[in-house]
DNA sequence: TTGAAAGCGCTAACAG
DNA sequence: CTGTTAGCGCTTTCAA
């Protein structure tokens, strides 16, 4: 099938008149190589084409210079917007550093607790960034058992040799609350995520925590558990908008979800946001194009998987014994819904 | 830093009393292991939490059992729509075959025409995927010069040794022009994507084709040379609105494009689409969501990038000396933009 | 500043 | 059905 010539380092070394050893060298740039030698070395490699074998170096120098991503499968698809704006990021900060990606997408809940240890321990990896990782996955506990160079991205998770980027989600809710307060709403539901999903427990404990700061009271009946994918919440929150009495104003913990949400809500004959404002979480793209359009709290996404790129690559470099755990700032993205 | 024990096929090998062939053996299911024997090589491995080291493998039998997936960087970000589907798809056929896949961005026109076959002679990939190449680009001549298996995924290109999944753009024209041409419209502008990607010149002259055909004059300055890109496609569009007579309806090269276009429209005080109408192409996440929604020709994106991989994967089986050259049908989504 | 020797951990090829 | 031998192409280590 191919016809690439299999040039080897032997081969530029001889046709250079030095041995592999300082090929090598020169290739590396550690340890001295003449002026004069380089030259020379430099000329054959042009000459030939000569490009080292990766799987050879990997094996000798104990490096694969791969870093893992591992991604949940989501309703058949394999990216969400938010999923890919984070590899996006990821791979930004890893080519940079010279290294490269592979993807691993998993099912969570699902397959071997080892299936990422294993990842490190074929050499496949030199280290590994999780995106969406549910609260209590045995797979984390055990890599960091192992001490093993990871770091989660969105999911707070506080335990010794675990690092992680994530947002003040807290802080997002304050804003979102406080904004529909300032608007007069004051029979507020919230709509949340999977509740294994630190974020969603973040956000819906924010949203009790400033809710109560502000002496509002949070009816349960009006808090609805879901997961984060529209068509679930459009399915759940059907019973908010069939009474008589509906919330004036529903939170939702992510976009997709206020999508759904605000579906529901039209088939019900409300408008949104004159009858029932609604606000969602990340500022996805399609936010800006919904109807009408998103009132949000925006995530720098990808912000956050370079972050965590460069995070793990420091990592390598050096393992590190106090824990990295970011929470950056959000902001709220005032549209048409609330 | 990480404490894994490293246990070798020696060991295993040595522990279960047989020589590191026979567990080598079992390992690939290839050549025969006695009942017994296999049993106690299992009980060992389970017992080691063995993992075969894949660099050593793939040194050795000379394949990385990894594939590559060459995206283009766009407008910083790595991954639109379009690109996380076609992701999706190719990285299912791949895991489904035991292959593992890198990601490998690149700037369109830029960088050592070499680049991607660097990636073969490093042994880092067995094969390639590439996703949005554009029209002559070198790297794809020499890919297919040193006859190295890869895929193109939504481009045409016509020569030995080139496989390529892509849709038939001229029949989405036709059904987006004959759906215009129904609803009463004959003053038909054309919006174009960079036309040295082969999407955007099938579509423009596919466009041209069906106009004719339907004894429609094509007028010059009703074709709008843009890009694949928003912000491009409202910038450019501008002139098309802005004289008294204007086009009735705005025929564009992709989704995003027809966001931009609407814009444009809106912001000349013009109804979309009682006085313009517009059309898209792709059917993209958020075409749904715009307004108004878009109307527009839907590609079965993750199917492409699904049947890429499969087709890739095959080249890797056994090489083949006819190319696979297959244009997938699409279908025309009527919302509310046309 | 350079080189020789020894391996990294596995599999191909062949022999038994 | 199992084992032996000889690498794969590089880097590490040590010596010169």
């Amino acid at each position: 099938m191919s016809k690439l010539s299999k040039t080897t380092i032997a081969d530029i070394a001889r046709e250079a008149g030095v041995s592999a050893m300082t090929v090598s060298r020169f290739l590396s740039g550690k340890g001295p190589v003449a002026k004069e030698t380089a030259r020379r070395i430099q000329e054959v490699i042009d000459r030939f084409g000569y490009q080292p074998n990766y799987l050879a170096r990997s094996l000798s120098s104990k490096k694969s210079m791969v870093i893992g991503v591992t991604i949940p499968r989501i309703e058949h698809a394999l990216l969400d917007n938010y999923l890919a704006q984070a590899l996006s990021g990821i791979t930004d900060a890893a080519l940079s550093h010279d290294y490269r990606v592979m993807l691993f997408p998993f099912n969570p809940n699902e397959g071997d607790p080892n299936e990422f240890v294993n990842l490190f321990r074929s050499k496949m990896i030199d280290g590994l960034v999780m995106v969406k990782t549910l609260h209590g996955d045995e797979r984390i506990r055990l890599l960091a058992r192992h001490q093993l160079p990871f770091v989660l991205v969105n999911h707070k998770y506080y335990a010794p040799n675990v690092h992680f980027i994530d947002v003040n989600n807290e802080q997002g809710m304050r804003l979102v609350v406080e904004y529909l307060l300032k608007k007069g709403h004051r029979k507020i539901a919230f709509v949340s995520g999977d509740l294994r999903e630190t974020n969603a427990r973040d956000r819906l404990n924010g949203f009790r925590k400033v809710m109560e700061q502000n002496g509002l009271e949070v009816r349960d009946d009006w808090i609805v558990y879901g997961q984060f994918n529209r068509q679930i919440a459009y399915e759940k929150s059907a019973y908010l908008f069939s009474d008589s009495e509906h919330p004036d104003a529903v939170v939702c913990s992510d976009d997709y979800m206020a999508i759904g949400v605000i579906q529901r809500i039209k088939e019900a004959g409300l408008r949104v946001p004159e009858d029932v404002a609604v606000t969602g979480f990340d500022d996805i793209e399609i936010a800006a194009y919904t109807r009408p359009a998103l009132t949000t709290v925006r995530q720098p996404i990808e912000k956050i998987g370079r972050l965590a790129g460069e995070t793990l690559l420091r990592l390598l470099k050096k393992s590190n014994k106090t824990p990295t755990r970011r929470l950056l700032k959000v902001e709220l993205v005032v549209r048409e819904s609330a």
